[in-house]
DNA sequence: GCCAACGTTGGC
DNA sequence: GCCAACGTTGGC
């Protein structure tokens, strides 16, 4: 964190999403590795990047979400820790998320940190959130939604925990 | 395994 | 700049 950042405003805690396929990163991966913390790199979508880049923000919260698996569902929360910066992968010709068009002067991808908070006390199935009042306009439920970083909203954000969360709602 | 939806590429 | 072809995502 740079004193840059350290002394701009504080702004309300934005809140995100973000998918992985639990055979290649699983929650648990993220329970398991050092301080709990993972660098989230390797996502090749502008829109995404630039949320990535430009967007998040250290303590955003962090919903994780398990894609294509038997039952798709958003299993456990993480935050920010580290906000975007340039995307190693991308400069590895040894890693499948190389390339060539980013370089170290003039980057092309993005990366942030994320740590995990919890798993939650009950995974909440894409179904689940589908028929869950309040949720239709969430950017997971669209059809043909395939951002791997998507935004969610405060509101959203206090639906899905209390959904996940019923001892503390 | 199927296939709809999407993003990217590249010819023109 | 258009748009067809292609590769990928991801639910079902």
């Amino acid at each position: 964190m740079t004193l840059a950042k350290r002394s701009q405003p504080a702004r309300e805690r934005r809140y995100w999403l973000i998918k992985s396929e639990p055979s290649s990163f699983s929650f648990d991966h993220l329970l398991g590795a050092p301080k709990r913390t993972t660098s989230w790199e390797g996502v090749r979508n502008y829109q995404a990047r630039n949320l990535l880049r430009d967007e998040m923000q250290r303590g955003d919260g962090v919903l994780f979400y398990h894609s294509s698996t038997d039952v798709p569902a958003i299993v456990g929360e993480a935050e920010v820790v580290r906000e975007g910066y340039p995307d190693p992968t991308a400069f590895d010709a040894s890693d499948s998320h190389y390339d060539a068009r980013s370089t170290r002067e003039s980057p092309a991808w993005f990366t942030v940190d994320v740590r995990a908070v919890s798993r939650f006390e009950q995974e909440i199935p894409l179904a689940r959130l589908r028929q869950t009042p309040g949720l239709e306009r969430m950017v997971l439920v669209q059809k043909g939604s395939r951002l791997s970083v998507q935004p969610v909203t405060a509101e959203e954000w206090r639906i899905v925990h209390a959904l996940a969360v019923p001892s503390q709602a």
